[in-house]
DNA sequence: AATTAATAGTTGTTTTTGTAACTAACAAGG
DNA sequence: CCTTGTTAGTTACAAAAACAACTATTAATT
């Protein structure tokens, strides 16, 4: 029993992640859910249309490192329900334009402005610069560029 | 467009916990499954036995947040692959007690090696105050009770 | 004791996912 | 042009997860 006691389960920063990244996405998760009847990645292509603006599926699997699959799925539904309009684009007719409809901008912003607030319910957890430090951490982790300070660029 | 591009997805806790935590596991994830065949919640059930010793399915939930079906699950995988052997609890027969076999011992002994080095590789790429809060911040977002210093507990 | 409730664990059924194969459109080399 | 290769996106099939209903056993209530 006295083996090697000292590197146990809860401190693997996978397992920590994961049961973390559980935890904390259960609550806004189920708010997608009941209200849009949206999941996990119809939500993530809906944030970053609005985010972003028009873009292709392409792009959004390249920013957000989902599979074409699942962004084709999630994109289906999304415009089944009409929050999500599509369009060829002439010159190159494989790809294909998308972009929030009136119905995707509202459930949008109403989703944003719930995750704003869900962010800083679990950021009030700590300190802000523990925090800031956090994110930073995660963005590292996830390979995700550091944000650049002012200007976000648009494509 | 000038709406509110102080937030963006990228920022936003759950999302940020999500992605890293995908990232981080996809290695390590691979391991076990190529190398013993074990889905992710085999692989904690495995974990939980080699750190904790014979526990019931119950306890194992209780300490991983695991559901009892996908348990129920992923122990039938661990026996039916002679990793787990159990016992009815003569007690209380409903309860049974799980326990691995010296082919779990040796699969845990190595996954847990192979844990450890993934996680230390993980942990070089901050300084190790900054990966210390990291896990403290990761604990408290899981609801996982901070290690009491010294003596882990028997149960 | 008999009935009802609660608990440990399993099984069945429906959703979701993951992987790979596919179609359609474009691009490049000969 | 015409074969070969690439790319955008979809679809089909198999694997896995989620949820609910089920069995067996124990506990509680009358």
């Amino acid at each position: 029993m006295t083996e090697k006691d000292d590197f146990s389960l809860q401190d693997f920063l996978p397992f920590l992640l994961n049961r973390a990244a559980e935890d904390a996405s259960l609550a806004f998760q189920a708010h997608y859910k009941n209200r849009y009847g949206m999941l996990r990645n119809e939500w993530r292509v809906l944030f970053h249309l609005g985010v972003f603006g028009q873009m292709t599926a392409k792009e959004i699997g390249l920013r957000a490192k989902i599979h074409k699959t699942k962004i084709s799925r999630a994109v289906a539904k999304l415009a089944e329900r009409r929050f999500v309009s599509r369009s060829r684009d002439e010159k190159d007719r494989r790809a294909e334009h998308l972009q929030l409809t009136p119905a995707g901008e509202a459930a949008y912003r109403d989703l944003r402005a719930e995750a704003e607030s869900y962010d800083a319910q679990l950021a009030a957890r700590f300190d802000p610069q523990e925090v800031a430090l956090l994110r930073r951490m995660l963005r590292k982790l996830a390979s995700i560029e550091e944000p650049v300070s002012s200007a976000p660029e648009r494509d």
